[in-house]
Parts: structure tokens; sequence; C-alpha cells
DNA sequence: CGAGTCGGTTGCGATTCGCAACCAACCCCC
DNA sequence: GGGGGTTGGTTGCGAATCGCAACCGACTCG
């Protein structure tokens, strides 16, 4: 259980942070990754990332406290687990390709950046946030947040950066 | 300057790899979520996220030699410098605003989720991959990835957790 | 019985973090 | 021209976390 400063002293708690307190550890988004390509039980994950095990009993824990992941049996005789997504963890498919996107288009080695596609059409995908109606991406400064009851969270403006 | 192991054993580099070599530290996404704010200042940062001053001192540093942010002076005399965001830190954004929403939508302590709307049209924005030719979501099975020279990563399917 | 696998737990040295103190450059003000 | 304030750091040090290796219990197979 890797405990965050109590109270994060002056910024309130906003989405990203309350995002960073469940997955914003060096290897968590890892094992997510693998849990994401199917790598699900724990001697997998770990060969697969040279993770060390008391820490990845502990981040595996942590997901499954907080609901990313659960925990089911995949056989009897002798009872083994296996790390499954929950829905909330699931959830997590459009952060995680978002990440990868930029990864990919502006962290490679060789210099070409890869690009997502639409395995049916060929289209590129851009994952910019893409409203249904208008038809057309959204930019960063055209979108607020809705909340349930009376909360919100700071804008995050990418042309703040002007 | 936090190093990662130098060479991640067994898994080969991916994209999710590089981009948290980059930006998978506690701090640096609460930092860049400062930045597309406007709170660009260091001083306004350090107070805003009660980081401590030398880790924030090095992980600008980081963004600077990462090419995510750099420093350009606001004024002369005495000369100051501020955090910009780069066409590499602007491109964030989609990623910053998944794991957002994912907060709001899942880390909410009033039991209600808040929405990301479009301000012209007040319509809900998902952030899913959307096809522009299609025109629908597609699902994370019906993505893939077309590199530019020979190069693939693992396959990211939120499917597979069936 | 002995060896092997899976999924951990325990101990310990090395790294990193968080905090407080200090500091250099520059400003303003008297 | 000395005192005080702000900005943007640097340095030192104790505390927490990490990474590695060793060990372990349950179980299976030969």
């Amino acid at each position: 259980m890797p405990h965050r400063t109590p109270h994060p002293p002056s910024t309130e708690d906003c989405s990203i942070q309350r995002t960073l307190d469940v997955i914003g550890d060096r290897w968590t988004l890892l094992i997510l990754r693998d849990v994401f390509r199917g790598v699900r039980r724990f001697s997998q994950i770990q060969h697969d990332l040279g993770i060390a095990k008391n820490l990845l009993t502990d981040r595996l824990g942590s997901l499954v406290e907080a609901g990313v992941v659960e925990r089911v049996p995949y056989q009897e005789r002798p009872v083994r687990h296996e790390y499954r997504l929950t829905e909330k963890g699931r959830a997590l498919s459009p952060a995680l390709l978002a990440l990868m996107r930029w990864g990919d288009a502006w962290c490679s080695d060789d210099g070409a950046p890869t690009e997502l596609v639409h395995d049916e059409c060929g289209t590129r995908l851009e994952l910019q946030p893409w409203c249904t109606s208008c038809n057309h991406a959204v930019a960063p400064t055209q979108i607020s947040s809705r909340p349930g009851p009376g909360r919100h969270h700071p804008e995050v403006s990418a042309d703040a950066a002007s």
C-alpha cells in the first residue's frame, strides 16, 4: 500500500490526483498493460516486467483493493488465481491507448511515429475527444465538465500554453 | 534524473514503457496538469502542488530535457523563466483528458461521476477512439498500429479480459 | 521420497523522497 | 548603501520506498 502524502498540501484533490493515487506508480500502468494484453498470472507478469515479486504482490493488492482488477481462481487443485480487469479497469482503455499513442508518436527510437488505425477501414485514429453530434474533433478549450452534484475540476486547456 | 532499471529485463520496450519513462512519475503528470492549466512558474507550481523544491527542480529539468516543456524567459531584469508546453507536451492533452475522465467517472468521492461535455452543443464526450470515416466508436480489438518502418507494439485489448 | 512450480513473504542494502535550511541574484525602499 | 522581500533554486539529512536474493508452504508429478 504505497501511501501518498495524506493531504497533498495545497492542491484540492482533482480527478488527475485521484487517478494517480490509483495508477500513478512506476509499475502499475505496466501491470495493467499486461493484464489488458492477456498476461494475467502473477508469474507471467513478474517475468514479463522484471518487477520484484514483493512489489508485484503489493501493486496487485492495491489494484484489487481499488477495484481495478479482481482475483479469480482459474483452476482448482492446486487452486491458482489470475487477475482480471473489472469494469472499472476496462474503462482505463482510452487512457492507456492515449498514452501508448503518445509514446509511439513522440518517443520512438527510430524517427517514424506509428499510427493507430481502425482495422475495418484503415482510417487513422487520433484519439482526440470527438463530438458525436457535431462530428468533429473538440479542442480542449471547448470542453467543460458537467458534475453530478456541485463539484468541478480545474480546466485543462492546451491552448493556455500559448 | 530518476533512472529506471537500465534494461527492463524481459519486456521489450513498448510505447507505454517509453511514455512512462518520461511522465511515469508520481509528480510529473501533476506538474503537466498545472502547466496545461496555465500554472507555469516554478513557485506557483511548487505552492500549488506542495511538491518539494528539489524534486520540482529535478522533474522540470527532466521534462525540459525530454522536450515536453521549454524554459522561456517571461521578463528581463530580473530575468525570470516560465515553463511552457512544447508541441510534444501539448500532444499529451488527450492522455491527460482520458485520465481525468477516468478519475471523474470511477474515483469520485461523492457517488455521481462527472461528465465531459462539448461546450457548443452540450454533447457528452466519451474520449473513446472515434473513427471519423465509419462515424462510430472503435472497440480496442479493432485497433491496430501502422508502424512507420518495421516496428509494432503489443496489442492492448480490453476484450482480452473476458 | 525428491524435485519442481506457483505465488507469495521476509530481510537487507541502495536509491529516492520530503523537509528544512541556506543562498545568489535581483528588486524596492528609505 | 543597508535592510527586507521575492524568485528559483541547491545542499544535507532522516525516513520511506525500491530491488534483489533467500526462503517458504501448498501442491503436483515422477
